[in-house]
RNA sequence: GGAGGGGUACCCGAGUGGUCAAAGGGAGCAGACUGUAAAUCUGCCGCGAAAGCUUCGAAGGUUCGAAUCCUUCCCCCUCCA
């Protein structure tokens, strides 16, 4: 193991607090592997960047010989964290909290090493728990800590309803320490109370209290909202090469010394060396491939991060056609010959018909190559190359 | 309980009987420029290949014709008690 300055330079790198830093010193010089717990939701299992920032951290843990205990909130799932807007959400069935947790380890194991991960469920512990001991847990704490706890507070003072089920949430996840006896536990920013409800729980079990890192939430590619799914600012983890690429080498510069400290495994003097070459006048977009070369590896492998560029999902270079282009069927029922723009929506290449019609007037779309006009048909039966724009195109096979 | 105001597309917001698939802005998408960036500019932006179909809180009604007029219902906001 390294020396403990190390370490310690290596853990703090992106973090936004680390409570409480003496603990974290005390704890890695012991020289034993720490038990590092970080919780995820059971009930979206399709991982982007985003998450990956705590994998990430989790990852730096392992490589400095660590333990990480990755625990799927199956239990805790079923009440909903309260911070979330969704005060009410549906509890998932015990089949899909499996396919859930298959997903996970699928993605998951593109950072972490398997061999020093541990998947845990907090059913395992908090379905066996009587009332009797849930009261005991209960007694633990109380409501004044609780609405310390910024939103219970807010919606406390606004008279807005907080059920007493909300207060156990923060209870079992601080619980699930003591069961684990966590000595570190990782969370974003937003999970700050809720991780610090594990040390009071440490310690009034008896254990030492666990280190807090709290994480922070990675921007999307718009630069401003937290990267999520639905605000469509992701990088998903599953994006095919080309278009993980793709997106981001055209993310904003302002982005990427940010997605470098939170995403890239590299040294953090390195990344400085990369600063220093722009400062010197390098093109921006370079550096940015080189980010977009190190997670592409990661997540499909070196080949296909030698030749994102040209994949399916980048632009193409050149004219040139990715080396893996799609293959799609598109059934014309009855036509004689497929008007284009139909062809074009039904492969897929354009979101709907106002999208297709903008593409053919302005004499964007290719055709085995051929530049085509809006009133092209294709006759069935053949397989044709179509490119609509610079970056989507599909190999489009016509079925009678 | 009383008085008043309001619900229009992803968001904000105009529109008070036909020329409205609905102004304008933002977001989004496709391009030009550039560095696959930013800024700027252009086009698109309900669905549909088309014919056409479906929208303005909901349901009915008046009318040749309704986002617009009438009835009932639902929801939100402000003031008074």
């Amino acid at each position: 193991m390294t020396d403990v300055a190390d370490a310690l330079a290596l853990i703090k790198r992106g973090v936004h607090e680390v409570l409480i830093e003496e603990d974290l010193e005390r704890k890695l010089a012991l020289g034993r592997p720490l038990r590092i717990k970080a919780g995820f939701d059971p009930s979206a299992p399709d991982l982007h960047l985003g998450h990956t920032v705590l994998l990430n951290k989790l990852r730096q843990f392992q490589d400095l010989g660590h333990h990480v205990l990755f625990l799927i909130g199956d239990f805790t799932g079923r009440i909903g964290d309260p911070t979330g807007k969704s005060a009410t959400r549906r509890s998932l069935t015990e089949e899909e909290v499996q396919a859930n947790a298959r997903t996970y380890q699928e993605q998951v194991f593109k950072v972490l090493h398997p061999q020093r991960t541990e998947v845990v469920f907090n059913a395992d512990w908090m379905g066996r728990m009587s009332a009797a001991d849930l009261i005991g847990l209960a007694a633990q704490s109380t409501v004044a800590r609780m609405l310390e706890r910024d939103d219970f507070e807010k919606r406390y003072r606004a008279n807005q309803s907080i059920a007493i089920h909300e207060f156990l949430y923060p209870l079992i996840q601080g619980y699930d320490s003591v069961a684990l006896e966590a000595d570190v536990e990782i969370g974003g920013t937003d999970q700050k109370f809720n991780l610090l409800m594990g040390r009071e729980l440490q310690k009034s079990h008896g254990q030492a209290p666990q280190v807090v890192l709290t994480m922070p939430l990675l921007e999307g590619l718009d630069g401003v909202q937290k990267m999520s799914k639905s605000l469509n600012n992701y990088v998903g983890i599953t994006d095919r090469p080309g278009e993980m690429f793709n997106k981001i080498v055209s993310m904003p510069d302002s982005l990427m010394w940010r997605y470098f400290e939170l995403l890239s495994l590299k040294p953090m003097d390195d990344v400085r060396t990369l600063m220093a070459e722009v400062d010197a006048g390098a093109n921006p977009r370079d550096i940015k491939m080189v980010l977009a070369r190190e997670l592409v590896a990661r997540f499909h492998g070196e080949e296909a991060a030698a030749n994102a560029h040209r994949s399916s999902g980048n632009q193409l270079a050149e004219g040139e056609l990715p080396d893996d282009l799609p293959e799609v069927e598109v059934s014309i029922e009855g036509m004689e010959a497929a008007p284009i723009g139909f062809v074009l929506n039904r492969a897929g290449l354009v979101q709907n018909s106002a999208q297709a019609k903008d593409m053919l007037k302005s004499a964007r779309v290719w055709v085995d190559g051929e530049q085509v006009s809006g009133d092209a048909a294709l006759a069935p039966g053949q397989a044709y190359i179509i490119q609509a724009g610079k970056k989507r195109y599909a190999r489009v096979k016509l079925k009678m």
